[in-house]
DNA sequence: ACCCTTTCGCTACGACCCGTAGCGTAACTG
DNA sequence: CAGTTACGCTACGGGTCGTAGCGAAAGGGT
């Protein structure tokens, strides 16, 4: 057998081929616990030592499982460290404060919260960096990441809508590609910003800068709206 | 001697005290020659393995120097990476498009395409994930190239105050002081978008997407003007 | 010229980590 | 019970790190 390798909890399928294969439903089955100590045990890793001295000998010993047990579910360091990671985004919540600004400062400051912990903050950027030598991770970080929290764009976006701080999305095909674009615009500005914000230009995401930022991009979104409607 | 350590050719400042100190003046000079090759291969080697493989062995193979010779001037693999990269930023410019939309987009596509090269994508998000368990490096980055590159937005501004595109900054104490945080917050996020774009969610930053982000900003940025010259 | 100081190249080294192989054992399926 | 897979353990070759110690080279100061 070549090794079927891991699973990703995130996407649920499986390396060699996501298809509803057989799923080796004969054999021991793997230890689920394992897999939630090896991944809390990363984490502790993350915290205590960030991403660069970080080493597989060590978090097996933390989760108290033969080294090899992680080689049998994670092909290397950086997908291993990815996995234990990418759930954290999953906590980020859009909370409704009535208005799109609120609701913009609200994600800004939550999502700076989840960048100053210690363990997200080392492994995000290390993770990138390797993807730009691994397409393969590259793909992971985009489906178990990027795409998976635009849902708060998506979200603050038609909460807009409904209140009429934007105007609704043109209808047809090319409407449709349109409202695509911009949420990915807007969110890499505003993921991106607070990312530099926190880690490149190291200086404090406070609610002072919150305000600023969101007032900025705000203005931006609602004076395009009024200018060009069709979004061009 | 407890080791004077490498002097950064960016600041120009030596490790145990910038201070006008007596700067060794005996004794054998350090090779400027060496440190040309040793940071030309420090970006080769970053080209072709990425900064996960890159070795310092394999760096001073390729500058022809011992390896002993790479740790007298530069305490790790971090340090010397931010180096032989930092300077790449230099190149950055903010051409005269004439307006400041087309100033902001010249500057993105540019940025851009220096993330495009391999040495830059791969070296940057590395030495960032390292700073956040590294103060010196931080401190590093910040001075070798955040607020290096700052220069571009406060030219682009004062074109633009100029040509009476944005309202003058207000005087006074507290009005350079809002300038200032004007100047970070768009710092912020033009590098931050085009960054998270390129590298993160791993998408072409190509003319469309310049524009579209440009005329978001440049709307943000004329609209609170409007709203508020007093920068609030 | 002469000494002093510092750098350079080289070799060697211990410590550490990686990722895998091989084995015997444990757990689950039919 | 037989078949299959996961697990723990040990051991290993290969590689990197960062340092120490040496003799030789290249300058500066007088």
């Amino acid at each position: 057998m070549v090794a079927p390798m891991h699973r990703c909890p995130l996407t649920g399928t499986s390396s060699p081929a996501g298809r509803a294969g057989p799923r080796s439903r004969t054999g021991r089955p793997r230890s689920a616990e394992a897999d939630r100590a090896i991944l809390d045990a990363t984490r502790a890793a993350l915290v205590e030592l960030g991403w660069g001295k970080l080493t597989m000998g060590d978090v097996a010993a933390r989760a108290k499982v033969a080294k090899t047990t992680l080689y049998r579910r994670w092909a290397n360091k950086n997908e291993l460290v990815l996995d234990a990671v990418a759930v954290l985004f999953d906590e980020l919540e859009l909370p409704d404060r009535g208005c799109l600004q609120a609701d913009i400062e609200g994600v800004v400051l939550q999502f700076a919260s989840l960048l100053a912990r210690p363990e997200t903050k080392t492994a995000l950027m290390a993770v990138v960096a390797e993807s730009t030598t691994d397409e393969a991770l590259r793909v992971r970080i985009r489906s178990a990441v990027v795409e998976r929290q635009k849902r708060l764009v998506i979200l603050g976006r038609e909460r807009a809508q409904a209140r009429g701080e934007l105007p609704p999305d043109p209808a047809g095909e090319e409407g449709a590609a349109a409202a695509g674009r911009a949420v990915g615009l807007i969110f890499d500005v505003i993921a991106g910003a607070v990312v530099h914000r926190a880690l490149v230009s190291a200086e404090p995401v406070d609610e002072l800068w919150a305000q600023q930022f969101s007032a900025l991009l705000l203005t931006g979104l609602a004076g395009l709206a009024e200018a060009g409607p069709a979004g061009a």
